[in-house]
DNA sequence: CTGAAAGCGCTTACAG
DNA sequence: CTGAAAGCGCTTACAG
């Protein structure tokens, strides 16, 4: 493969002149640069990352930490991601973050102080106290993305809100016994290290719930009282399929279900169909992501746009290690709260032998900014 | 950041030494490498990547060329790949290969020679002849996985098999009167480049065809004629569930459906929920892939193991460029067929009306090997 | 087993 | 605007 001394010695420069013309920086006559530019073409040059890296100090590579690559949501943002990266010559790397503690040990204190990444992207990982430092002592942007650490100037979406939105929803629509399935805090966090997700207020779920406990307390207080109860669940298909059917056993099950994910929600669905409650008959169901599958389930739930989010973050930490975002005009603000929208469809409606108060108020989307 | 000869100086050795010592690669004595590991640690050093890379040459990192990578198929095959690449201390860096001209032309001539990657995998993607000559003239291992190009050592499902078990399961069950829903081959392939896709033998949906057509034209050789019918779709929920319609539409509408992915298979059942036709009672439906949310949707599949198809492709290019094996007993055989196995769920069953032969031969799952 | 030294292929002050 | 030269931080024959 050609090097950069085959180019300067066919365009009759020094390499100093062949490096400043291709790469932009440093000035260079319009003359040189085409004659430049001509050669390496001719000779099908391209710069070694790997050189260009040690001597520049820029990687022109980000590093993404994912939990559970796996997932539509997950794998749905990195591709708003990649969207963004590629097109600024940016390559992604992807580091897949598990419970095990050996593996995250070793991709803390060794695989990324390797020095490959210019800067980060994390999304939705507890991260204990050790690896917030170890990241820190990175010296190198990061930007989180659902990460319940305030230190990582995460982008994220108001949870609360969302789940405030959800459950008024269910609640504007009549509803009046509405169960909320949710994950519960988990002490310790997937790291098992000390102060692992450390303030509970910073959790996804979490934020959620506290979403549904305050539209809950709001009935209350303004005279029609709603009962809303938490149920733990696994946040999988399953996990919320299981709850559900305990649910659905008991004497007064509620009329709505706020899942707290769409993958919950089919679980829900699942569940119902298997006893027989007619949804959305004898059942409400509402989740959260907007969700591949969801219009196929006819699902109502209140969509985050992952794409978007993905897009967003990947604007924001180019903008942080200080490559030209595509369009320079906008500025990407790395604390700003991400849209949301509710999307009513066919898994959601007033509860049986529910006839709407006439001045009853309706409550409207909120916002997408 | 401590560098080598930071170390170097703390052991008292050459940074020759250091470097023989930490990276396991030449001689050292028991008692020098104890004691330049002792400073290493001391000191937390982490060799540079960029530097090591510049002179060794092994970049220990290995590229992921996907399409559509917010697809769970893939998204699992991913999660296989780097649960094998991990750790060997191999990085992953994510090329996302869209239908854009201008950006498959920038990944082939100009990121993918940036020389950042030791090998490469390739995903179910169809490459035009000039790209598949830009990959071979990287002069890096790759394996393809899906890949219809033989030239890329592709590991594969026999997708003929797999189009002949499912078929076969509907013949079995009793069914006489199938269509199969799959894609129809496109000449010029989303490359849009010559001889794109070149044969139509090697592409995957087309092989699940023949799968099809030869357990179809096996009952008539038989002597009990079985009609089966192709119809074309896009690869999605929605294109199954329009093909789906209109096939219901018809007068006589077949009594069991093939769609060439588990997708697809959604599509099918929505569409038949829609119609208000029974599933399985009028309608058998079986899928290809063994999608996450199969087990839900009580889908009968054939299963294709895609988190073990990563593994496999994982384990096979790190023995490409040379990496040692986490077990190095096992060979990895690139050109091996992968396993696939029939999941019998609730969504196929004789056909209504129908009464099981007393002689009839069943036919059993094909071996997973 | 260990060290001195060249070299991997670029980028970038520093002069001119 | 352009060139000579140092340097990025490692690895690896080559001697000893």
């Amino acid at each position: 493969m050609a090097s950069l001394d085959d180019v300067a010695r066919a365009a009759g420069v020094s390499t100093a002149t062949v490096s400043r013309a291709l790469s932009g920086r440093g000035r260079t006559s319009e003359a040189t640069r085409e004659r430049v530019r001509a050669a390496a073409d001719e000779l099908g040059y391209v710069a070694s990352a790997t050189a260009s890296s040690l001597a520049s100090g820029r990687a022109e590579n980000i590093g993404v930490i994912v939990p559970l690559m796996d997932r539509w949501f997950f794998a749905t943002v990195l591709d708003g991601i990649a969207a963004r990266l590629a097109p600024r010559g940016y390559d992604l790397t992807l580091y897949n973050l598990t419970d095990d503690p050996a593996q995250r040990r070793r991709l803390f204190e060794t695989t990324l102080r390797r020095g490959r990444v210019d800067g980060l992207i994390v999304l939705s990982v507890r991260l204990s106290d050790d690896e917030v430092a170890a990241l820190a002592a990175l010296g190198r942007p990061v930007v989180g993305l659902g990460v319940p650490r305030g230190e990582l100037g995460a982008l994220r979406v108001d949870d609360t809100a969302v789940g405030r939105a959800a459950t008024q929803h269910l609640i504007d629509l009549g509803h009046r016994d509405i169960a909320h399935l949710g994950q519960g805090f988990a002490p310790s966090g997937p790291g098992g290290g000390v102060g692992a997700g450390a303030d509970p207020a910073y959790d996804i779920p979490t934020r959620r719930r506290a979403g549904f406990e305050t539209a809950i307390a709001a009935t209350r207080l303004a005279g029609l009282p709603v009962n809303g109860r938490f149920v733990e669940a696994d946040f999988t298909v399953d996990g919320a399929h299981r709850a559900t059917v305990a649910l659905l056993n008991e004497p007064h099950p509620p009329t709505a279900i706020f899942a707290a994910s769409d993958e919950m929600a089919y679980g829900v669905l699942a569940a119902a169909r298997e006893r027989g409650v007619a949804v959305p008959a004898d059942l409400s169901v509402i989740g959260v992501d907007g969700h591949d599958l969801a219009g196929l389930f006819d699902l109502t739930t209140i969509d985050q746009f992952p794409h978007a989010q993905g897009e967003r973050a990947g604007d924001a930490i180019l903008a942080a290690v200080g490559a030209e975002l595509p369009n320079p005009d906008e500025t990407v603000d790395a604390s700003a709260s991400l849209p949301f929208a509710l999307v009513r469809r066919g898994t959601t409606a007033p509860p049986r032998d529910w006839t709407e108060p006439s001045s009853r108020p309706r409550t409207t989307a909120p916002p997408r900014g």
